[in-house]
Parts: C-alpha cells; structure tokens; sequence
DNA sequence: CAGAGAACATCTCAACTTGAGAAGAACCTA
DNA sequence: TAGGTTCTTCTCAAGTTGAGATGTTCTCTG
C-alpha cells in the first residue's frame, strides 16, 4: 500500500499477472467416516487426477463468497441445506511453481457440512464425489491439494476442541452420542463415552436441551437418547482437549 | 482448477485483474509496552494515514518470502536480526472495495519480534515508525488495516497460548520475569508470578535452563534470576490458558 | 417372547492441575 | 542500614480429568 499501488492505479496492466482463485476442503462424515468433497480434473494439466473444488474470484465478489459459490455449484447444494454448512478461511497458497501455468494464488477455504446429497459434478470438473480421507493416501492429489487437505485436516481436528463446530456435521438436533461419534471421526480416537457426556453438558453454551428424545434406540439396542441443538457458544470454555499427542509437540 | 484454469493458460490476460500483496503485522515490545510497525503514507489514497507495511508479492517469491522482504525494507532489518523475527501467514483480505483503485487481495502476516532499532523509512513510505498498540485507538489506519491489526493482535494472544512464540520478544537468554512480562504485555493482564513461574518450567520443551544467572538483580531490587532459552517444543502441552472471558465466548 | 448385548446417563474415586496466598532469601536504591 | 522489590519454592483448597462401574432402557436374535 504505497507509492507502487498509486502508480499501479494508473497503469493496472503493469505489473505481474496474478490470478487469485479460491480452494475448498469440504469435509462430511457419512456412515461414521470422515469424506472429503473432490472433483476429477478433465482437462490438463493433471487430467484424471482428483482436485478441490474451486475457482476464480469473480471481479465483484468477497473471498468466502466466491468460495461458497464454488461449494454450491460443485455441489449441486442450495438454500437452506447451504445454509447450514460452515465455510471459513483456511490459509493462501502462493509458491511461483504451484501451477505449472502461470502465478495462481489460491486462498483455501475449509467447509463443514451436514451429510449431504451425492454431488454433482459442475461445469468445469469430469466428475465430483465425496472421498473417504482415509482413502486419499494412494491417490495423488493435483497441484498442491495434498498440502492444503493435511493443512485443512489439522485445522478442523483443531477446531473441534475449542470451537462447537463439531455439531456443524450433525442435523439441527442431535444426540451426544452422535456428537461423540464426529469427534471421534475426526480425531481418529475412542473417546470415554461418560466422561464425555459429561464435559459437553458442563461447558456453557455448547448444546441446549430440546427436551425431547429419539423416537427410537440406537439400531443396535440402548435407551432412547434426549435431543439437543446446538448452543450460543462461539468458542468452547473450557475446551475439550485431545488427547496429548506426545511425538506432534516437537 | 478447472477448464476457466486451463483457457487461462492460453490468454493470461482473459481474467480479472487482481493485485497480490502482502502486509506485515509486526508487533514487538519496547518498555514495556506492545508496539506496530507502521509507516505513514506519502502517496493517495490515505495520504498522510497510517498503514501497514507491505507490498506487491513478485513473480518468483512465495508470499511469506515477500512478507520478509517488505518486512526488511521497511525496518532496515537484515541478517542475523531478521532471522531471529517469526512470520507465519494470518489471513487474506479480499473484500472488492478495500482498495478503492483496483482489486486487490492481501495476504497478511503476523511478525513477532524482539526489541529492535528504530525503523527507517523504506522507499515509499514517507515514515516508519513503532507505534504503541495502545493509541491506535485514535488513529485511523489506512485502507482495511485496522481490521486486519486487530485480527492479527487477537491471533497473537492467542498464539502465546499453546505456542512458545512469547520467547520470540526476547532476547536468546531471558529470565522468566522476562516472559511473564511479555504475557502480561500481550494479553493486558497481570499473572501470578509463583504460578507462571511453576508452570512454564512444567511444560516439556517451553524453555531450558542455561546454567548461568543474571549478573545484576532488578533494576528496583531483587535476587539474581537464572537465565533460559527457548527449548524444543513447537507446541506447548498444556498449554497455558487466559483467564476466561466470558463475554468473548458468546 | 426371553435373553443377550448395546448404549445412555449418572456416579465414584484417585490423580492431576489450577489459583491464591505466603515465606525466605537475594539484591537494589536511598 | 532500612525498606521495598523480585525470585523461587512451598502449601493447600478447589476444580478438572481419566478410568471404571452401575442401573436402566431398548433392539435384535433365536
């Protein structure tokens, strides 16, 4: 923000072309396991392979727009189902060589949805389908998507102990239970279904009651289970730690 | 990433113009007391203001490179001193309308850094200087800076949470007065000194004894203290929590 | 339709962590 | 030399966590 960008005011063409587009890692879980939204690129480079959805920043439009945007139309998602995903900013990606094309700056984004319907591939993409993360290990991702998915990996793992975005994965109301199982997905750990019970119900804010419960037990036997929704809280105090994690710290 | 990325290779001027910069968050503590870097604008628009440093990312550097660069240039920094300030990426500002010549989307960084000489005025900028945290309150900075010093000062406090950053303020030896000092700076809150004490020295990796003590006690009295260095730990576990505050939480 | 097994919700208890205060010694300034 | 400051360690009560156990409700299988 100086004399270069008032000089840049007169001659916008003068310096170096940049495109500036944004990523999404769009995480669900789905039967208990953790997916990960993933386009197939059908045009070069890295035809075939498997990518984030994303896209240009459009002239007019914010950054976290143009990135729910691109969520809903890779998504074929709209309205209110929309609505109820979580989007926020990730991080930016801008090494000269991440695009063997040309200077692209890409400003990721991380989404947690709901479990969502099939998507639907969008114009630009071959095919689009919700992935297993455990199954991205074998696949090569394009560009440099492997680094944002382990980075938007980490931060939402992160995010889950101090933020209630947990319940962001989960319908308007739910169970403990169920929210126990999208911590557990998202960790990767068992957690003390007691000691659990009993932290989520002791931070202010995170769930309120509905006063309800499950019409049914769980599908494999057990009470019926009381329903709530989600709390006023936007950060969890205190927070629900992991687990250390001894050999990360270093 | 998509067939728009692909026709982009063939005419790299088909698409918005969008200029990438980066600004520089750098905080560091004189007296006492947390301060910014900021230079004073020569040029329209917020001639006169006050605004973060930074610049135009290059074709062939990464954004934290540029974020180093800018840093450099308009502190004068180099070398060994340089190395020793922390930058990591904070957030992208995109918003249409934040620069009112042409789009522009900035990568903010935040910087932490020991207590260095006075800054000189880079090229374009018409002064440099560190300013108190404490009066930006009056004044209005440039463009949506303000916006993006009170992201970054949030960001910092709590970094010093669950990172050993807070040793980045000092010197390589310190005592731990010294960091308390910076925690009490940081978060604007006075620590009990037995119980900071106790727990810095229980957290695997924060700081290491380096044998020796101070060669005179305080200023206004008091025993020598021993002398640390930062230890191992690039995460602090536990980590060391702020009081809660209970209106951020909601 | 009985019995086995699963899950919910709650409780117990020991281990650990935190917050607050206090104390002794070292050291500065005046 | 006196008074005040700081470093470091200690104590103790209160709170939190981790692990296990209990009684109950419910589904599924045989």
């Amino acid at each position: 923000m100086n004399e270069q960008d008032f000089l840049a005011a007169y001659d916008p063409g003068a310096y170096p072309a940049v495109a500036v587009t944004v990523d999404i890692v769009a995480l669900t879980i789905r039967d208990g396991v953790l997916h990960l939204l993933l386009i197939r690129r059908g045009e070069q480079p890295y035809a075939g392979h498997w990518a984030l959805p994303g896209g240009f920043v459009r002239p007019d439009e914010d950054l976290s727009s143009a990135a729910r945007r691109e969520l809903a139309e890779e998504t074929g998602l709209d309205g209110e189902p929309l609505r109820r995903v979580h989007v926020e900013q990730l991080a930016s990606y801008g090494a000269p060589e991440r695009d063997p094309r040309m200077r692209v700056v890409s400003i990721a984004h991380l989404a947690f949805a709901p479990d969502l319907p099939d998507a639907t591939a969008g114009t630009d993409a071959a095919e689009a389908a919700w992935v297993p993360v455990a199954d991205l290990t074998n696949r090569q991702l394009a560009f440099d998507h492997g680094q944002i998915v382990s980075d938007g990996l980490e931060r939402a793992r992160s995010k889950l102990e101090y933020t209630p975005l947990a319940t962001r994965f989960l319908a308007p109301e739910f169970t403990i239970g169920e929210l126990r199982a999208v911590y557990e997905t998202v960790w990767g750990h068992q957690l003390h279904a007691g000691n659990f019970h009993r932290k989520v119900l002791s931070v202010p804010g995170f769930v309120e009651s509905t006063g309800a419960s499950t019409e049914r037990g769980g599908s494999r036997g057990g009470p019926r289970s009381r329903l709530y929704r989600a709390g006023d809280a936007r950060l969890l105090h205190p927070a629900l730690l992991r687990p250390a994690r001894e050999e990360e710290v270093r």
